[in-house]
DNA sequence: GTTTCATGTTAGTGTGTACTAACTGACATA
DNA sequence: TATGTCAGTTAGTACACACTAACATGAAAC
């Protein structure tokens, strides 16, 4: 039953690389199968359906968490300061789960449970993000703008050039990723800080 | 002979739609036909394999030629303004080529050729646009920044706002549209720009 | 009126793929 | 020793799908 556990999870880790390779219909469980180094049928027998094991591949995904954990650990930290961290923490949260970025990026239109399972992240997180801006508007007397247009700026800049990088770009190292990050929060906290 | 020229474009537009909706794998011949209003065989005599239609659907995506022409035009515009009406333009042209825009979106992983092109179409439009902060910066005397920095910031907050909006949000009206996007700008301007 | 051209109809072929059945073997536990 | 669990092997089913062959039809061009 250990072992039974321990099968499940390197067919789950390669149906995630499967699937992340080739899409949901171009990943065949023959192949799943193989990356794991079982039989197929081995594969039937833990998860009943091709749809089952994508289901519970996608069910580890969530962001929100975090960001949660995070904010309260930001108190009394300098406003860029903060956002860079953030923006950091973001950045590396999304190399860890790369291919599942990459299932879910080519699967949201196919999949209705992707769709709203996704949905409800962003919007969560841009709400989040807004009320963590509205905060910091009063408390660090920041410019006019609405909480929920910075949210949405903030998020598309870094998720937009993750995937540039990540996927289109040539490979960077940690210190150049490091350095575009930080210029990016740059130009965000000259938009909505006060001075500097 | 004019029939035919009719034919091949109703079946492209067919395929545009089927892939869009379906990807490259899950869109099928058939589909695409009775999409078209063809019998199957009809597809197949104007395109000899459903690469080759894929393709063919493929041919007509460039914003280039048009963000070359734009820059001209803006030439002593307030740079505020002007970012505007690229911002604007931009998301137009994203929202004409909706179809197309879903389909690069998601086959980008999964077909060299899609890869290519997009990265060139990228690193392009980096390229002229870092081309024209650059010139601004000296111009009009904007803040200190790595012209390509800001490139990649607002490309990136307007593709990745266009995606969510287009694909996730609810529908939205052109005016609620418009706010939105002149948010971004104006927080993007003054986190470049000089004062105001 | 005959030929040509674009398309339709019907009936396939070959292949890939999700999923199943039936049986076998290894190992752990009682 | 007997039993239950987990996985492998082999062989298969059913279906979807890209693509083809052969012949028919209708309309326009000459």
């Amino acid at each position: 039953m250990k072992q039974a556990a321990d099968t499940k999870a390197r067919i789950l880790e390669a149906g995630l690389q499967v699937f992340s390779a080739r899409g949901y219909r171009g990943g065949t469980t023959k192949e799943i199968a193989a990356r794991a180094g079982v039989a197929e049928v081995t594969l039937f027998r833990h998860f009943s359906t091709k749809e089952k094991l994508f289901q519970e591949i996608l069910g580890s995904f969530s962001f929100l968490p975090m960001l949660r954990q995070m904010l309260p650990e930001l108190e009394g930290k300098d406003y860029r300061d903060s956002l860079l961290i953030m923006a950091l923490r973001f950045f590396e949260f999304l190399s860890e789960r790369k291919n599942l970025v990459r299932i879910i990026h080519t699967e949201i239109y196919r999949s209705d449970r992707i769709n709203r399972t996704f949905s409800n992240f962003i919007n969560e997180a841009f709400g989040t993000l807004a009320a963590y801006f509205r905060a910091m508007r009063r408390q660090a007397g920041l410019r006019e703008f609405r909480p929920e247009a910075a949210a949405r700026v903030f998020m598309g800049m870094l998720i937009s050039n993750f995937i540039i990088e990540e996927f289109l770009g040539g490979r960077k190292t940690r210190r150049e990723r490091t350095q575009i990050v930080e210029e990016l929060v740059d130009i965000f906290v000259k938009g909505t800080g006060n001075r500097r």
